[in-house]
RNA sequence: GCCGGGUUGGUGGAAUGGCAUACACGGAUGUCUCAAACACAUCUGCCCGAGAGGGCUUGCGGGUUCGAGUCCCGCACCCGGCACCA
């Protein structure tokens, strides 16, 4: 609590109060602003420095840079901003050279939306809520090199994203080289004859549009049409979770459509195996590195062909060894196919479950479209477990047996996946079997079952899945599976579908290519100019930044809600003026017109660590010398990258993705000698806070419930108590403004540090602050007379063992945790030797003053700096020398060991640590709670583990 | 459903297979004070017992081990993520 009582002030002037500490930290914060000491030098470029610094092994320590939002920072956010500060500090006390600072990821829509509501530029808003979010963390210490921090929004900065995007543009991967190679490469294959162009012309037969098709089959960034959610009723493309689970919109209720435009997509599918193999090499999560591996879904398998009228149906499926179980086929509804099979009339005999009640094929599979259409992806999903569909009235030939198997569509299969075809084994697959089950078609057992079920299927409830087990069932004319196991046969009928040309062996994964323009306003503008052909060209480097005009209304234009047959209209594509230009690309002004689309909010997340290096260069992205200090491979670190990245585990696929992936395509052009952007990656656990309800289920202000009587109560009403996130709408937020306001700045890090390990989430506790608080005053007073201001400590040599033992042991385990990120037993440890000193009275020597101030630098940092110049010292305590241990203070003199008897502590020794296992043994044995305990029972068996234990097993 | 993580006092949490409950919050008592606050000191897992002391205890049930919060198997519950992936 602040100090109130005027008595007390005046008997203690100098105490650590929330004033003091206030005062101490507006201070130290100008001093250090002024001194620029938090700047880590650069070899070389404006940022360059003291050499010596430079020389020290370096650490580039990260954050996931903050959104600026209009509602500010909540204690939640700065918990990994803190983390990294701490870190940071240590490291520059351990002789690193530092790089640490944060920028801001600021397009996004938020803004957008406000500037639809308000008409203020999104510019306007979003540089207001970036300086008062400065404000703000400002407040909290942390040492950022300020010289490198920038806005995604800076025309400086998203030059470089879009110079970047036509370096994606103009590449194209080489799948013999594994990597991707500039497009003029390709251009000269094709023009030499190296490369064959398709169709058996030659490169100067073709036309501009032509080439320009063929070689967007190859560009890593490539516009085709894609299926989105467009909602005409908002204008807008929404992303699936914003539609409700009856297909429409959630903001307005509008319908949604899914429909085909022409997008922007960046072709990561072609570096899904680097992807995958490079995570091995990364200090990431086991968890996080999962859900890369499983985001990525490489599956093994075969493709196979289905003959069908002449032509043929591609399937692809992971269990080719199944391939004679296959006992009908299924079709997405999408599938462009259907039509070209469905036939006029139902075939003779067709089931009456297989037709929906539609007296003709056409009407049925129009039917069943139209009903999957309408419904939203969500939704799909969750009736995901009654099986519905429709039969095609095609049937097509099994390849390894020649058996006619009916063509049906359901929703179950995707579009997206694989061929958007698959072969049903229903003896083998759960979804299959359903699907089985519900149209009564024929269900064949193939692989024989391991658990005792028999081979019948009709007595089965369920498929038979598994992949160690033999086959059976499964012998045609040109080639058997029986009796090899599952493995044994995937290779057999492989070899066979290969050789008959019926199919082939490949891989398949679940990574698509990644969607990147967005029909919005505020985001990177696309640095691309359409001919009179529609041929895209890119704009030539002197033509970067393209920056974002002026338009007068950032709202899409909206549609009739139920008019399915409209397109998006960009805000960017009302500027007329802006849109149609007259350019020199190098063969004469020509008329262009320009892209209107946007790129995501991701694209400006994508790169910035490499931009934090070298902030300010005009000419390149990032000087390859500078990115080589940073960031160039290492000894354990192959591939290279930032040291520490800290951040939410909501990233775990998008954003590490996508990074991953421009890293891996500026790698392989040659502009960056890191092929991963970060090497180690931790995250934060999130800090909940208390949500409290009334009887009717709504939130109430948690700052103004009471708890007493073993319950929690509002305004003399009863509420319940659980936990949630931290936020406006629970009425739960807590500000880092109001705790600085009432302890400090350095009170609230030690609390955020102190609350638990930094990977877990943790609820906040406004009350248990002050326990951190308390820490800090006493530390204070053990250094400072509260009534004069002036420092107790005693230069002497003479120090007590147990003090130098306190000390050497705290120094020892801060060490320890600080460097392993355990940053809350490295506070308990200083706490501990604190109190210690607290218990011993009377002036502290120097020599335990001074490494109790530096082991607290890390954590408090203005206290300690206070400390420090206190102590005489004119230099910052920000460089110091972190404190080493002495290890014959770190081990104790005596030891307590420990005496079992069957597992049951018995007793308890004082030995010295020293001491051989033959005689803690004798000691142990001798010892007479031990005689007594044994009461004569013989002894079979003793465990000694010197110094700490020795357990007796009796006869 | 699948994948990942978790479950330890009134609360947040600590514990290389070796003294379970460090450190902090909260609570109790005391010293100081006219009184309170602050500070300092002592106590504070549960049960039995006046006490000495004894028994029990890391979600539940098994197992491995001289010894399990920790390793293995099964179950329950909670939190994330993914989801008809062929």
């Amino acid at each position: 609590m602040s100090e109130t009582n005027p008595a007390a002030a005046e008997a203690a002037p100098h105490r650590y109060t929330a004033a003091l500490a206030a005062e101490i930290e507006a201070r130290w914060q100008d001093f250090w602003d002024a001194e620029g000491t938090y700047a880590a030098p650069n070899p070389k470029g404006d940022l360059a420095g003291d050499p010596e610094v430079v020389a020290r092994p370096k650490k580039f320590i990260m954050d996931m840079f903050p959104y600026p939002s209009g509602a500010g920072l909540h204690v939640g956010h700065p918990l990994g901003y803190i983390a990294t500060d701490v870190y940071a500090r240590f490291q520059r006390m351990t002789g690193h050279n530092v790089l640490h600072t944060l920028g801001f990821d600021a397009f996004g829509l938020p803004a957008e939306q406000y500037a639809v509501q308000t008409g203020t530029h999104p510019r306007v808003s979003t540089e207001a809520n970036i300086k008062n979010m400065q404000v703000q963390l400002r407040r909290l210490g942390l040492g950022h090199d300020k010289r490198r921090s920038f806005a995604t929004i800076d025309p400086d900065y998203y030059k470089w994203t879009q110079w970047i995007f036509l370096q994606i543009f103009n590449s194209w991967y080489d799948q013999d080289a594994q990597k991707a190679r500039p497009i003029s490469e390709l251009v000269a294959q094709f023009e030499s004859g190296e490369r064959p162009v398709p169709g058996g012309r030659s490169w100067s037969e073709l036309s501009s549009v032509e080439r320009a098709d063929l070689l967007s089959e190859y560009r890593l960034a490539y516009a085709s049409d894609a299926p989105v959610n467009w909602c005409p009723g908002l204008g807008t493309v929404l992303a699936n979770e914003e539609v409700t689970a009856d297909g429409r919109s959630e903001r307005g209720n509008f319908p949604v459509f899914k429909a085909k435009l022409r997008q922007w997509n960046m072709r990561i599918t072609a570096y899904a195996d680097r992807l995958l193999d490079d995570l091995d090499a990364l200090d990431w999560p086991e968890a996080i590195k999962l859900q890369q591996r499983n985001w990525i879904g490489r599956s093994e398998g075969a493709r196979v062909d289905f003959p069908i009228d002449g032509e043929k149906i591609t399937v692809f499926t992971t269990r080719p060894d199944t391939l004679f179980g296959a006992t009908y086929m299924v079709l997405a509804p999408e599938h462009p196919l259907v039509e070209k099979f469905t036939p006029d009339a139902w075939p003779e005999g067709t089931h009456e479950v297989w037709t929906g009640g539609h007296a003709t094929p056409a009407e049925a599979v129009a039917a069943y479209r139209a009903q999957a259409a309408s419904k939203s992806d969500v939704e799909r999903q969750a009736e995901a477990k009654d099986k519905t569909g429709v039969f095609t009235g095609a049937y097509a030939t099994n390849p390894v047996n020649g058996q006619r198997v009916p063509v049906f569509i359901a929703d179950y299969v995707l579009m997206g996946y694989g061929t958007g075809a698959i072969m049903a084994v229903p003896g083998h697959d759960t979804r299959d079997f359903a699907f089985a089950r519900a149209f009564e078609l024929p269900i064949v057992c193939v692989v024989e079952p391991t658990d005792g079920r028999g081979t019948d299927p009709a007595t089965w409830d369920d498929a038979f899945v598994s992949h160690d087990a033999k086959i059976v069932n499964s012998s045609g004319e040109h080639v058997s599976l029986d009796g090899l196991n599952v493995t044994e046969a995937k290779a057999r009928i492989t070899e066979w579908l290969e050789r008959e040309g019926h199919g082939e062996g490949t891989v398949n994964f679940r990574l698509r290519d990644w969607l990147f323009s967005r029909q919005r306003y505020w985001g990177e503008p696309f640095p691309i100019v359409y001919d009179e052909d529609g041929v895209a060209h890119a704009l030539p480097e002197s033509m970067l930044p393209l920056e974002l005009p002026e338009v007068d209304d950032y709202s899409p234009r909206t549609f009739d809600p139920d008019d399915a047959d409209t397109q998006p209209e960009t805000p960017l594509s009302r500027n007329e003026d802006w849109v149609n230009v007259t350019l020199d690309l190098g063969d004469g002004p020509k008329k262009y017109r320009r892209e209107t689309n946007t790129m995501p909010n991701w694209a400006g997340s994508c790169w910035y660590e490499l931009r934090y290096l070298d902030p300010h260069n005009s000419e390149k992205l990032v000087d390859p010398e500078i990115e080589r200090y940073w960031m160039g491979p290492r000894e354990g670190m192959p591939h290279g990258g930032v040291d520490l990245y800290v951040g939410g585990a909501e990233h775990a696929v998008l954003h590490l993705l996508y990074a991953r992936f421009w890293s891996k395509v500026l790698y392989d052009l040659g502009h960056i000698s890191s092929a991963e952007p970060f090497h180690k990656l931790f995250n934060q656990g999130m800090i909940q806070a208390y949500v409290y309800r009334d009887s009717r289920g709504i939130a109430v202000p948690a700052a103004e419930v009471e708890e007493r009587d073993g319950g929690y109560w509002y305004q003399g009403e009863r509420v319940t108590r659980l936990l949630g996130k931290m936020g406006k709408s629970l009425k739960n937020a807590v500000t880092p403004d109001e705790i600085c306001a009432e302890y400090g700045a350095d009170t609230l890090r030690l609390y955020e540090m102190a609350m638990g390990p930094l990977d877990v989430s943790r609820p906040w506790d406004t009350r248990a602050v002050v326990g951190q608080f308390r820490l800090l005053q006493r530390l204070w007073r053990n250094i400072v007379d509260e009534a004069t201001g002036e420092v107790t400590v005693v230069d002497t040599d003479d120090v007590d063992e147990d003090t130098l033992r306190a000390l050497h042991k705290a120094i020892d385990g801060v060490r320890g945790d600080l460097e392993s990120m355990r940053f809350n037993t490295a506070i308990a440890k200083v706490t501990e030797l604190n109190n210690h000193l607290t218990k011993r009275g009377g002036p502290l020597p120097r020599s335990v003053a001074e490494p109790l101030v530096l082991l607290v630098a890390p954590l408090a940092p203005h206290i300690a700096e206070e400390l420090w110049r206190k102590l005489g010292h004119t230099d910052s305590v920000v460089h110091q020398d972190f404190p080493v241990a002495d290890p014959a203070y770190v081990v104790d003199e005596t030891v307590t060991c420990v005496v079992q008897i069957k597992g049951k502590v018995k007793a308890r020794l004082e030995v010295s640590p020293g001491i051989s296992e033959d005689e803690l043994e004798k000691t142990a044995l001798a010892d007479e709670r031990v005689v007594a305990a044994l009461d004569g029972a013989g002894i079979r068996k003793v465990i000694v583990r010197a110094p700490k234990l020795v357990n007796i097993v009796p006869a």
